[in-house]
DNA sequence: GTAGCGTAGTTGAGCGCTTGACTATTCCGC
DNA sequence: GCGGAATAGTCAAGCGCTCAACTACGCTAC
């Protein structure tokens, strides 16, 4: 994919092309995580109507004391553009899943408040997808490339995103 | 992200939810693919004005002797719907870099041709795209990550699409 | 040959995301 | 306190993807 280009042309020296076996992993990677969220996208979506972005607003509302949390904060948590986030909690609001409510320490803020329906709605989603993601990844791979798995997914987050580590 | 919500409501079974070690892990993948696949598109989209699916559809057109592919064999090998592909072959034949021609054993058939541009705008990516994959990824792992990297993708594909298995 | 079915690919409507501009509010230095 | 910068969130335009319908061709059986 990247070595069958010449390597001239370039701005600042010369590019460190992958050999072969790089190819090889970068590729296995690249393909399976593709695969792999599509497949658990399209099975949860199709089963309960909520996409994978729409199902981690959900779960990360749920998971606060008050199941209500900051635009911007909830934006962060999910990987989503604040514009993302904020149409995406529009269109919640229209399924009566999730309302806005005014940030009372701060008056640019609002909230997004999990509704017990949108709790309901989480409730049914939930079992759909543990199960999918026990079928389709943990039930695939031994122990170790569990561990193997967390631990450079660790490492790269490390790298993309130190904030995020726990 | 699963186990807050209270393991009732099940169509058939008990789902199996994750423990902790299962969650972060998963966590751990879902964030790292995400955030790495989004920063390499975002860097060489802006970079180059290529997006990484049309950098996809133009490195197998240029891996094919006569640079040239069926349209559903390009969809596949890009993980690609036929709509998806048809679509963005357009949007390819529009800056000159692709174009369509009938094929000769079957009447129905399309292949995707890369032109010269193609090649050339190829030519040109290639090395910011490579240079991404390298410093993002690579550079961040020890070789004993990479090659558990490679394994662990390899198992999933073998589950997910036997057909792409080397 | 032609009916019926399967395959290849395209198209249009609709939806969600990105970008950039915009409003509103808060924070900070003087 | 007051003016300017920074922050929170929203909105509109444009683009790419999905879905389902559609055209066109090939294949098989009768």
């Amino acid at each position: 994919m990247t070595a069958s280009v010449s390597p001239e042309s370039l701005p600042t020296g010369e590019p460190r092309w992958l050999d072969t076996d790089e190819q090889k992993a970068w590729r296995a990677w690249l393909y399976s995580s593709q695969l792999l969220q599509d497949r658990l996208d399209r099975e949860l979506t199709h089963r309960t109507g909520i996409s994978h972005a729409y199902y981690e607003i959900l779960v990360a509302l749920s998971e606060t004391p008050e199941r209500m949390m900051r635009m911007s904060e909830l934006a962060d948590r999910c990987l989503s553009s604040r514009s993302r986030l904020s149409h995406a909690v529009s269109r919640l609001e229209e399924r009566g899943w999730v309302r806005r409510q005014v940030c009372a320490e701060d008056g640019r803020g609002q909230l997004a408040v999990l509704t017990d329906e949108g709790f309901a709605a989480l409730e049914g989603a939930a079992p759909i997808h543990v199960e999918g993601v026990r079928r389709e990844l943990f039930d695939q791979l031994s122990p170790e490339q569990v561990a193997a798995m967390r631990d450079f997914g660790e490492a790269l987050l490390r790298h993309l995103d130190p904030s995020r580590m726990p």
